[in-house]
DNA sequence: TGCGTTTTTGACAATGAAAGTCATTTGCGG
DNA sequence: CCGCAAATGACTTTCATTGTCAAAAACGCA
């Protein structure tokens, strides 16, 4: 009864975690890939899909689609449920809590009888840096 | 000083927006499109995809893309601003207001600094139909 | 440390949604 | 009824993402 097998310890999966330390915004898998290559990293385009796929299953990243379309964009993420103010201008984000948008969430699925509840909820403006 | 000119009234769009108003969930560009062909309506791909978009654009439909990944969603929608509760089986959908999480949204950006402020929530779950 | 098994990688091809092109058609104002 | 500008649609193109599969690399175990 193991749980399901944790990933291997390569040399891409390290780097592609450890640019997302350094990294405080969202950023689409082809930028990352990018930025890997220029850090002098050789690693498939494919491999950073993937990466990023499965350290998005396990929480260890958090998933964004732009409401104007365009690729997923990934970031590093603390624990537990939050949400995310981002910047639109250069991606800047900043974690948020809201506990009380949780409850507001139940309470309306509750009453019109829906279950297994979950919900998105991004905050999108300029940030003070990309104002001026 | 006339604004933007008006959208001609065209048996397409003249289609399209009559289908959406017999329809109470969100569907994709692809599924309305088939949609209508099969009510022995003539026109192309294209067409549906454009004339979604520019609905979206004028506030007369919603556009959704689920967090699952794949294509954007349309629906009609009510006036104003509004978040839906999303059946994740059947897309059947519930609009529901939040005017405690508008405030709160506006108040946490300020907070930050930011301006411009907008944002995206949706809830999704089973609906009760689809639930049992 | 060496081996065998199993996962991961990556170059490449395939998919599929969405946007661009442009000649033809069609609203619609005059 | 005319003329022009917008809309249509078949087609092409783009491009993110996923599938494929042989080769390479982890890791458990002796």
């Amino acid at each position: 009864m193991s749980g399901p097998a944790a990933p291997r310890n390569t040399r891409q999966r390290t780097a592609i975690a450890a640019l997302l330390q350094d990294l405080d915004s969202f950023h689409s898998a082809q930028t990352l890939h990018g930025m890997l290559r220029e850090r002098g990293q050789r690693l498939g385009l494919t491999t950073v899909y993937r990466t990023l796929q499965s350290l998005a299953e396990t929480g260890e990243v958090d998933v964004m689609r732009p409401p104007s379309g365009g690729e997923h964009l990934y970031r590093r993420c603390g624990e537990g449920h939050h949400h995310h103010l981002v910047c639109r201008s250069c991606g800047a984000t900043v974690e948020v809590d809201g506990p009380a948008v949780e409850r507001w969430a139940e309470k309306v699925a509750a009453e019109n009888g829906f279950s297994d509840v979950s919900h998105t909820l991004e905050i999108f403006g300029t940030c003070p840096a990309c104002s001026r």
